[in-house]
DNA sequence: ATAGTCAAACAGCGTA
DNA sequence: TACGCTGTTTGACTAT
């Protein structure tokens, strides 16, 4: 990012390089100090802190910079071996952030160098925290809104497979119904044609004997609604039985019916005439 | 020793 | 121009 901030912690990212360039007026890395002499309260158990920690000061207000006698040794051992080295954040750091995210997880400048200051980070430090923070949590947010929405699904491809399986075995009782008023049907057709003795040319049948005008047109309701009484009584004339079901009745044919469609016997649809 | 994970820092782009 | 976002790099740390 050339023609960015040459400062640590001004302006956009810098590199490494910059990033090494302190300016006459600021500060070597405070970690590298607090390595040898800690003076931050914020300093956790790891004894880590981020090298950017310049110019702060704690919360009793005391200077972060370990002025002591040794002070020239820490800034010439720093510039001697360039610790260019990521510091983790202290524990307390990361405490005293964490609770500031929660009550606002968005950084405005005035509260960014507060923290700053009382953490004894660099603004840009805290402003990157707060940048990964808002990253995890978008994150974390993710997986939750991906297990919620899993879960919905699992609802709701089980209730999906449910009514299909529903739906299959009203379709097969469908068929059931059907071919019982088929079978009616046909064997009045059966006996219709014995009655007039002849082939009838207005009723064309097909080759396996089924009338085509009939197939799969009737069903029990058309059967109930258009005259069941003189249906019934037709058809105990040609020796149908009837049984009476919770839904009304079943018709059983003749015992010696001659009507057959050229399904199996065990086909489930047929399994009512051997009833 | 090394692979895996996490977090700090950076790069580059979009936006107000 | 500062800031936010997404993606990436890098170093510290851990488990094996």
């Amino acid at each position: 990012m050339a023609g960015k901030g040459f400062m640590y912690g001004g302006g956009d990212a810098l590199n490494h390089k910059q990033k090494l360039e302190i300016p006459s007026h600021n500060h070597p890395p405070l970690d590298y100090l607090f390595q040898s002499a800690p003076s931050n309260s914020f300093l956790g158990s790891r004894s880590m802190v981020s090298f950017g920690a310049l110019g702060g000061v704690n919360k009793s207000g005391s200077s972060f910079f370990h002025q002591d006698e040794n002070g020239d040794e820490y800034l010439d051992e720093y510039f001697n071996n360039q610790p260019d080295k990521k510091r983790r954040l202290s524990v307390d750091q990361v405490e005293f952030l964490e609770r500031s995210f929660e009550t606002e997880n968005k950084l405005e400048p005035d509260r960014k160098v507060q923290l700053a200051k009382d953490l004894g980070l660099q603004p840009r430090q805290i402003a990157i925290w707060f940048q990964n923070r808002r990253a995890r949590w978008k994150t974390k947010q993710l997986e939750t809104e991906y297990e919620t929405l899993n879960s919905s699904y699992e609802v709701l491809k089980e209730n999906y497979d449910n009514l299909l399986k529903e739906n299959e075995k009203l379709k097969i009782e469908v068929v059931n119904l059907k071919s019982k008023v088929l079978g009616v049907a046909c064997k009045n057709e059966e006996q219709s044609s014995a009655k007039s003795d002849v082939t009838d040319v207005e009723s064309p049948r097909l080759a396996d004997g089924i009338h085509s005008s009939l197939v799969f047109e009737l069903d029990k309701s058309d059967l109930l609604r258009n005259g069941e009484d003189n249906s019934k009584e037709e058809l105990l004339q040609h020796g149908y039985t009837f049984a009476n079901t919770e839904d009304g009745y079943n018709i059983h044919p003749p015992a010696a019916s001659s009507c057959y469609y050229g399904f199996p016997v065990e086909d489930h649809a047929f399994s009512f005439w051997s009833n």
